[in-house]
Order: C-alpha cells, then sequence, then structure tokens
DNA sequence: AGATTGACTAACC
DNA sequence: AGGTTAGCCAATC
C-alpha cells in the first residue's frame, strides 16, 4: 500500500542471489556480504535487504550483525518479527541466545 | 542535483 | 559495559 514495489536495482539482484547461495544451517554477515560484493558499506546491505521482495527464495534471515547479534528482519530490528526471524534459524540448527547472539560454533559462509 | 535515511561497523568516550 | 561519533554507500526524498 504505501510503496508500490520496483524493479530490483543491479546491486540488490546481487545480493538476493548472494545469499541465495547460503545453504541451510550457515549464516553470513552483512559485511561478509559486503566484501563478497565489494560493498564497503554493510548498511547498503540491509537496505537492499529490507525490502526484501523475494519472500523465501532470497534467504534474509540467514544475514546476522558482525559482532552475532540478530540483525534485523522484515523491516524491524525488535519485535515480532525478529521472533521470528530467530525461530526460523532455529530450525536451521542454528541456535541463538534469547538475546539474539549466536550460540553455536558460527557456521558463517562469507567471511575471509 | 543535493540532502537524508538506514536490517551496519568500528572507533571513541 | 553502554552511549556517542564518524565513515560507508545505495536508495529515497
Amino acid at each position: 500500500m504505501p510503496k508500490p514495489d520496483r524493479p530490483p536495482t543491479e546491486f540488490e539482484t546481487r545480493v538476493y542471489d548472494a545469499i541465495r547461495l547460503i545453504p541451510k544451517g550457515k549464516v553470513t554477515t552483512y559485511k561478509g556480504l559486503g566484501q563478497y560484493l565489494s560493498c564497503g558499506s554493510a548498511q547498503a546491505i540491509g537496505q537492499a535487504l529490507k525490502r526484501n521482495p523475494f519472500a523465501p527464495e532470497a534467504p534474509c534471515h540467514r544475514v546476522v550483525r558482525t559482532d552475532g547479534s540478530i540483525g534485523g528482519f522484515n523491516g524491524q530490528t525488535g519485535g515480532k518479527e525478529i521472533s521470528r526471524k530467530l525461530r526460523l534459524l532455529k530450525e536451521e540448527g542454528v541456535t541463538l541466545s534469547e538475546k539474539g547472539l549466536i550460540a553455536v560454533e558460527l557456521l558463517y559462509f562469507f567471511e575471509t
């Protein structure tokens, strides 16, 4: 309603394409994606992800912050949507603490 | 075309 | 340990 969808830009397409490569049970960070995309701004990545026009096809829930905290989901940085993200990850084998910190050996996909 | 925004980070205080 | 500042960069206003 508020804003009509628009065709994804080239940059966004690259982001979605990248996260699609993340296997189930693994995660990556905004920064890691940034390196893969040669983009020095993780924030720009986050912005691309928040729009996420491709629902489950682009597993944006597998992207977390560099410090291990959960990051955001569906436009929010806390609340209901975040809970959903946590649950999704847990079902995929990524155990998180209730605070959003990853409590297992991190299985980062991208990363140096 | 210029200013602002933001699912980020790192550096400082 | 927690709050602020500064840098980043694509999208949006």
